[in-house]
DNA sequence: AATGCGGGGCA
DNA sequence: TGCCCAGCATT
């Protein structure tokens, strides 16, 4: 047996059990698709069965407002696949009468949509042989056939394209695509796989030379950044406080946040008055009392930044402009640094 | 060609 | 702690 052949054999024995399989309808493969960028099953699952759920067709996707979606994509992160996601949503829905692309070159035109996406759909959905190359992808090649050539490199990039059409299986295409993207994320794992109980064993070129350990090979990453957050959270005479939305480039862009001040530093108790006017927010200049919520900054790590984030209460006599009540301020989409705060200030200030 | 973009799980 | 995850858009 080739290779192909091993990986459609395993697949057929190992598949799980995913609300998306065993269905070529492209909109819960899209769906799927897109919250499964750099993403884990695991993680992406409940919130791919929130959305089927709120919107079972595309065009109820379309129909929403931005700040719905969004909402619901709260905690999923790379919140530009949640805008991305609405915005070719309403494209297919107004553009093409409610009906996906059917070809490769059609799906790359969508927003959110790249080479791995269009390749997923095409194949999946329309048996376009195309074959995928997702992160899966590059370990179990690279590993087989014994290639060294970095992963995350525009060469290397090129060269494991080429290579997965070469020895895809065109007449099976959707089941092999979805099969080797499954065989790399249960049997050929990123740490200590279990090569003795691997069906590729005896052909694979990293067993033969002892090299499982160093493949795939991926060059380094820039370092994080390390940012100090001042969130102000201010109350006002009514109970009402401050939400606004981050508007791009940048982390969390259309989702809310409290009036922000970034410092050079973590701000001590007497230094925060003066950093006030640079919210940018009328009226916390008013506050009668400013109080610091967390003694100590909570670490949020984002995969390239480091925050240190300190929460103030900014207590104002007056009443705010544009100002929302507290007890609704759970049903704007936040990050989750935002919503523990939220959940935190809830069971212990009010 | 390089960089930025979340959050969670695991050894 | 560092690495990885069914990548993409922007520069």
């Amino acid at each position: 047996m080739e290779f192909s052949d091993v990986i459609l054999a395993w697949y057929r024995t190992h598949k799980r059990d995913l609300p998306w399989r065993n269905t070529r309808d492209p909109y819960p493969i899209w769906l799927s698709e897109i919250m499964l960028q750099q993403t884990r099953v695991a993680q992406g699952l409940p919130y791919f069965l929130k959305f089927m759920e709120h919107f079972p067709t595309v065009g109820d996707l379309a129909a929403a407002p931005e700040e719905e979606v969004l909402k619901l994509w709260q905690g999923l992160g790379y919140y530009s696949r949640a805008r991305n996601l609405h915005a070719a949503a309403k494209t297919i829905s107004r553009e093409y009468e409610g009906n996906f692309p059917q070809t490769y070159e059609g799906l790359l035109k969508l927003k959110g949509v790249g080479a791995y996406t269009a390749a997923a759909i095409s194949s999946i959905c329309f048996q376009e042989p195309n074959p995928v190359v997702d992160g899966n992808v590059y370990r179990v090649l690279s590993r087989y056939f014994g290639v060294d050539l970095p992963v995350n490199a525009p060469e290397g990039m090129r060269y494991f394209a080429k290579l997965a059409r070469e020895v895809m299986d065109a007449e099976q295409i959707g089941d092999y695509n979805q099969g080797l993207m499954e065989f790399g994320a249960l049997q050929c794992v990123p740490r200590n796989p279990d090569c003795a109980a691997c069906p590729l064993g005896g052909g694979c070129e990293a067993v033969r030379q002892g090299r499982v350990g160093e493949l795939p090979v991926k060059l380094p990453k820039k370092g994080v950044r390390t940012r100090y957050f001042n969130y102000l959270f201010p109350v006002d005479r009514e109970f009402r406080t401050l939400l606004t939305r981050r508007n791009g480039p940048g982390i969390w862009e259309g989702l809310f946040e409290f009036p922000l001040v970034e410092s050079g530093g973590v701000v001590p108790e007497d230094g925060i008055r003066a950093l006030l006017p640079g919210a940018g927010i009328q009226g916390l200049g008013e506050a009668t009392d400013v109080v610091r919520f967390n003694p100590n900054p909570i670490i949020h790590k984002l995969s390239h930044q480091h925050l240190y984030v300190t929460f103030w209460i900014v207590h104002l006599p007056g009443s705010l402009e544009g100002a929302v009540p507290i007890s609704q301020m759970h049903s704007y989409p936040v990050p989750v640094l935002i919503a523990n705060f939220m959940e935190t200030v809830k069971n212990s200030y009010f």
